[in-house]
Order: C-alpha cells, then sequence, then structure tokens
DNA sequence: GTTGTTTTGGAACGATCAGTTCAAAACCAT
DNA sequence: ATGGTTTTGAACTGATCGTTCCAAAACAAC
C-alpha cells in the first residue's frame, strides 16, 4: 500500500556511531548526521526520535559490537591472549588501524563526566562490561598461576584498563604503533605473563575487527 | 582622570581557567564565565578580547603554574621522586585530592583533537614541556643506573605519561587513591626504581599544588 | 560642581542549534 | 490510471550561542 522505506536502520545507526565517535555527542550537529547517513530531516526525527536517542543507539550498538570478543576473553583465554587480541590492531604494522580517536566509550566517559548524567551513567555501564570480562580472564589466570600473585584479579583488571586509558589518550598525540608495542610488552611482563612467539598468533584471527 | 578598574585580571584569568578546567571549553558559555569572574559582558570584552582569547590566557596560567614543579623534576630529582612528587595528591589519603576533572591539558587535547586545530597545537606544545621534563629526569637516571636499562629516557616517559593519562581517565569513572596508589607502585616497581620510605617524603612540600 | 575618561549594564544582533510542520512527491495495491 | 499511505524536502520555530553597541553611571582631576 505504503512507500516503502529506503534505508536500512542498521546502517543509519551504523554510520552515526562513526560520526559521533569521531567527533563526540555535542560538536556533532544534525547537519552532519544528515549528511552522513542520507537520510532527510523528517525521516531521522520519524524514525529514531531525536539526537539524544539516535546517540543512545550508536554508543550501544558500538558495545554491542565488541560483545562478542568480550566473551572469549571472559571465557577462555588467556591474559596475554586477551591482551595481545584487544589491543594488536593499535600496535601490529600489518593490519589496519582502528580509527584514530580511541575508544568511543572512553571519549564518552569523559565528554559526559559532569556535564550530562544520564549519558555518563549509561556509559559507566557499557564500559564497565568490559572491565568485567578481563577481570574473570585475570581471575582464571590467577587459578592457574599465569600472573604475578602480588596481586588480585580487581587489580590487574585495573591496571589494563589504565594502560587501556592511557593509550586511548595519547593515540591522539600520534603515538606510533612501535611505541604502543613497546608498552604493551612491558606491561605483559611487568605482570608476569609473557607469552612465547607461537602461541602469540593463534587469535588474530579476531583483528579485523570494526573498532 | 579616568575611572579605575574594578577587577584583578589574574584573579579573574585564574576563575575562568577554573571553569574551563572543569567544564571544558564548548560546554562552558559566557554567562557562566561572566557568573563566575563576577565581570560586566562589556568589561570581559574589552579587557580579554573573546572567549577564545580568554581559553588561551586560561590554559596558559595553567601549563605556567606547573613550570616550576617540572623544572625542578627535570632537573635534580630522581625518576621516583619526580613519580610521587607528580602523582602524590592523587592518592595520598592525608591530602586534599586535585579537582576530580584531571588534568586541564589532556581534557584539552581529547576536546580539541580532530575538532579545533589551533587549539590542539597549542595544548599539545604546552603537554610536550612536561613530557620533556620527565624524559631529562630519566635520562639522567639511566646515567646513574636508577632504572631499568633495557629502556630508554623515552620510552620510560612515554610509559610515565601514559600511566599519567591512564590514571587521569581512571579519576572520571571514581577510582579510590588505594588504588591509585597500587597503580604508582606497580609502576615505580616495574621500571625498576622503587624507593624506600624515608626519600619517599623529601619532596612532599609540593602537594599543596593548585592542580 | 564641572569636565573628561572609563567602566558598566542591558538591549540587541546575527549565527547556529535541535526540533517541528506541512504540502508535495513517491510508492504500492488494485 | 487511481486511491491511499508514507516518505521526503524545505521552510520555519524557538532557544541559545558568542559578540557588538551605546547611553548612562562611576570615578579622577581640576
Amino acid at each position: 500500500m505504503a512507500r516503502p522505506q529506503e534505508f536500512n536502520k542498521e546502517k543509519v545507526i551504523e554510520a552515526s556511531m562513526r560520526l559521533f565517535w569521531r567527533q563526540g555527542y555535542n560538536v556533532t550537529n544534525m547537519t552532519q548526521l544528515l549528511n552522513c547517513t542520507q537520510l532527510s530531516r523528517s525521516s531521522l526525527y520519524s524514525s529514531f526520535g531525536d539526537k539524544r536517542q539516535l546517540f543512545i543507539e550508536s554508543i550501544s550498538l558500538y558495545a554491542q559490537k565488541l560483545a562478542p570478543m568480550l566473551d572469549i576473553i571472559s571465557k577462555s583465554l588467556t591474559p596475554a591472549e586477551a591482551i595481545h587480541l584487544y589491543l594488536r590492531p593499535f600496535y601490529d604494522e600489518d593490519l589496519p588501524s582502528p580509527q584514530e580517536n580511541g575508544c568511543f566509550l572512553l571519549n564518552s566517559l569523559i565528554e559526559f563526566d559532569d556535564v550530562d548524567d544520564e549519558l555518563y551513567q549509561l556509559t559507566l555501564e557499557l564500559i564497565s562490561v568490559k572491565h568485567e570480562a578481563f577481570k574473570n580472564c585475570f581471575s582464571r589466570a590467577l587459578k592457574q598461576g599465569q600472573v604475578d600473585s602480588r596481586y588480585t584479579a580487581e587489580e590487574l583488571s585495573l591496571m589494563f584498563s589504565t594502560l587501556n586509558s592511557g593509550i586511548h589518550v595519547k593515540r591522539r598525540t600520534g603515538i606510533s604503533k612501535k611505541s604502543i608495542k613497546m608498552l604493551v610488552n612491558f606491561f605483559v611482563r611487568s605482570i608476569g605473563c609473557e607469552v612465547t612467539k607461537s602461541s602469540d598468533d593463534s587469535v588474530s584471527s579476531f583483528s579485523d575487527r570494526s573498532h
């Protein structure tokens, strides 16, 4: 009966996700969102509510894309495997670099802190999933003696999260892949879970992820 | 002859610095700046140009306040002393916590990246002074065998900078002082410049700095 | 008090923002 | 082709932004 929608809802969210990711929430205006999604003003508002709602869908999609990897990290990888899986795209010269703007969740956390409590809380919830995954990973490793037992799983997870946040910020100043590799190796060595070259490559199939 | 100015220019810059620091550049509007500086609209514009210029003076003041400490770090402290001097307010339970919003320079770097090239470059220049100071500090320590010689001064400085950036981000999610202390100790131990308890207190006179 | 200069408050401007409205175009079913 | 429904584009709204402008108030010097 009626005229059909000419756009794919998921693709629209993905496009706006990339824009929000690159620029942040406040800097991104509706005109830019319309350009990047190729939608008309009315279509976007009638299908997605408003800018805020579109952002919520965007950041949720980002978290959703991260979930499968976090699940594997949580359940079956060693810390060394998990760390390299998660960070390899940032230091491996043979892999395409992820977006230069770091982690969407971290960016949002910083942007909303002290400014927008609702979106801050949402971001915090999404980010805690990552923290939990690594905590589980370290917890398993502790039981099997694969990491320095002077630290708890919570502490190790916090260390990694801090390293990750640090790299995230440093990437904005133009750090080289070689330097990131140095940082990662330094960290892995320091928590006592260094790994041999061969097993290092066993999980590289995940490296084509989008973030 | 004429009516005298009723405000202190430096105090005005300091007040606006604290506001920009807490909220960021874009979120802060002129009305808020007028409130916190207690100036009239015309006074602020005639004395400071515009919002952008006021921000430049604000972030420059921040860097200027940091300079004396960086000078001492660069010239005379050991890495352990420097690291604890710089980070102690963040982990020492007996000291008042600095603003919860982390380092003004790091905040600005993230805010301006990909959005405002001129202010990004300015921030980058101001931040590089800090990096240089720690690099010099590590360089001295390497000559005297006070740190792990597997790393260069540049690498050590990058490690510290990454740790610092990481802590900066983590503080926004509500990390405890105890956890920060753990992170700092872990780092100091990992680069092989652990220090005895006595010398740890030798530079605490700087801990009342404003940031 | 008068004169000359500067500060001051408030009105107003133009630009930009997110969001709304609506008639016309596009499409499917018959 | 026609009718019924939805999408679409463009004009518009109201709010907020940074910024300008100017007459009146405040002050110092005489």
